[in-house]
DNA sequence: GAAAGATATAAGTCACAACTTATACGATTG
DNA sequence: CAATCGTATAAGTTGTGACTTATATCTTTC
């Protein structure tokens, strides 16, 4: 499943929100989407492995919980992709901070 | 339907880079799209009226021909969902030209 | 002005993703 | 160790979105 897809539902984007807030158990996003969309466990568990699967999220196991993290990585890879339009929007000095940035990752690699 | 599920579509992330690097034709468009996805001449069309009706895209008619070219807005929002988890990844001196942005950004407004 | 060109819409089909209920299964507790 | 808790998986249903072919609607050209 592409990362677009996997951010395509609300409630997906919505338990990143959470975890983007620091690590939750799979019962504490339960509740919290069970409360705002109203579906059931499965549910909520089965868009948890659409994040573990598409590495979106991060698994521990504590005990019989288990504890959710984002994984930033695909989150970089949309942002890459929707970074070639920046300079759709971002002109004049916004670009100028955008070029430091872009500077320093070339400068990294060599 | 949500600028994530726009997104979501292999087809429509192209014509998207399509139109990035410019105004294009519906003919160009679709001749470029059959070639890479072997779809045919309405399901491009189909694509292109998502692009419409999501504001990804704007039209306008030159004869018989229209001429689409990329709106930013929509993008933009989709830069600024994805920008609340800049953070995972952009540690250290990144952060910082982050930030002068972010700064600048405020200040216009007051 | 009829034919051809450029594009969009209509209508129908089909695969799939997002649910549901039921259940499995390891960890905890009394 | 039986009951309960926390979570995941299984299986089945259903709505929807991405196609298809056929056709409509403007433009341009001969």
């Amino acid at each position: 499943m592409h990362a677009f897809d996997v951010l395509g539902d609300p409630v997906r984007r919505r338990i990143l929100e959470l975890l983007a807030e620091g690590e939750l158990a799979s019962g504490e996003i339960v509740d919290v989407i069970q409360r705002e969309f109203c579906i059931s466990q499965p549910a909520v568990s089965q868009h948890l492995r659409v994040l573990r699967d598409s590495g979106f999220a991060n698994v521990r196991a504590d005990g019989a919980r288990r504890l959710y993290t984002v994984d930033a990585a695909p989150l970089q890879e949309v942002d890459a992709w929707v970074g070639r339009f920046r300079g759709f929007w971002d002109h004049k000095l916004d670009a100028l901070a955008t070029e430091i940035v872009r500077g320093k990752r070339k400068r990294k690699k060599s």
